[in-house]
DNA sequence: TCCATTGTTTCGAGTCTCGAAGCAAAACGC
DNA sequence: GCGTTTTGCTTCGAGACTCGAAACAATGGA
C-alpha cells in the first residue's frame, strides 16, 4: 500500500508549484508578467532553434488559440517576435528579442532564488532531480 | 553550482503539474469540475472539521472573492454546503456533502491511477516523498 | 457605547482557456 | 497540373478564473 507516499507526493508538487508561483509573482508583475507567460517564456530556450507555436503549444499544454493569446502577450511586452519558417510557410516561430533574453534570465534567476525547492542540499538536490526524471521524460521546458 | 539540478527540479514539478491535470481533465469534466474546483475539493479532508473559507483561501494561495466563486460551485453542484461557524458567526465553514465525499474519493483515486509518479518504485516513491516532505511542511491540502 | 478589525460577499474588470469557424500554405491523389 | 484534404495559425464568441475596491455583518477592545 504505497497510496500514501503517492498521494503526499501528489499534494507536494501542488504546493511546490503554487508557492513557486506566489512567490516570484511580484517580480513577475514587474515585467507585467502572468504565471502563463512566464512559463511561455521560459520554455522558450534562447539558445536553441526557435519553437514554433505548434511546438510551443504542446509545451505548455495549451491549444492553439490559447498559444495565440499568450504569443500576443509577449509580442506586446517586446519579448518575442513571430517570424516566418522558411521550411514551412503557415508555420510561426517564436523568436526571442534581446530584452526577451534579458527579462527570461532575469527571472529564472529570481525563481531559483525563491522556489522552495531551495530548502534542500545538493545533494538531495540531485537525488531529487534523479527520481524526477524518471517520471517527465525531460523533452520540456527547455532546463536552461 | 547546483543550479542545472535545481533548475530542472523546478521544471519536472511545473511537467507534473499539468501532466497531472491533462490525464485527469476528462474524469473531472464528468463531474463538471475544473482543476481550480477540484482541488478545492481536494482540500477539504472530510474526516476532519470542516474548514472555514479563510482556511480554505490559504490553502488553495487565493485571496477571498475567488473562494466565493470557487465555493459557489461547489455548492451549485451538491459538493459541498456552507455553514454558520456557531464559534464565530461571521465565518462560513465548508462541509462536504455525501456527494461530494463520493466524488472526491472517486477524482482522488483517478488522480493516483494516472499521475506520472505512478511510474516510480515504492522504495522510490518513499525516498521521494521524504524529500519532498522537507521542502513542504506539510500543511497544505489534506493528505487523505 | 463607539470604533477598529475580521470574515465574507458583491461588483466590475482583466486574464486565461476553449470550441467552432475561417484562412493560407502544404501535401496528396489523379 | 488541378482539385481535395490536411495542417498551422488566427479570429470570434463564450465561459472560467482571479483580483482589487467597496459593502456588510459580527467580533473585540477602549
Amino acid at each position: 500500500m504505497s497510496g500514501h507516499e503517492l498521494t503526499a507526493a501528489v499534494t507536494a508538487t501542488y504546493e511546490i508549484w503554487m508557492r513557486t508561483n506566489a512567490l516570484i509573482m511580484e517580480a513577475l508583475a514587474g515585467h507585467r508578467l502572468t504565471p502563463a507567460t512566464f512559463q511561455a517564456l521560459w520554455a522558450i530556450d534562447p539558445d536553441e532553434p526557435p519553437p514554433s507555436m505548434k511546438v510551443m503549444a504542446e509545451r505548455l499544454y495549451c491549444n492553439a488559440p490559447n498559444l495565440t493569446f499568450i504569443t500576443n502577450q509577449l509580442t506586446e511586452r517586446g519579448l518575442v517576435e513571430r517570424a516566418v519558417d522558411p521550411s514551412d510557410r503557415r508555420s510561426r516561430v517564436l523568436v526571442m528579442t534581446a530584452k526577451g533574453r534579458e527579462v527570461r534570465a532575469e527571472l529564472l534567476r529570481t525563481t531559483l532564488e525563491k522556489t522552495p525547492l531551495g530548502v534542500l542540499s545538493d545533494s538531495e538536490l540531485r537525488q531529487l532531480a534523479g527520481l524526477l526524471s524518471r517520471v517527465v521524460p525531460l523533452e520540456g521546458p527547455a532546463a536552461g
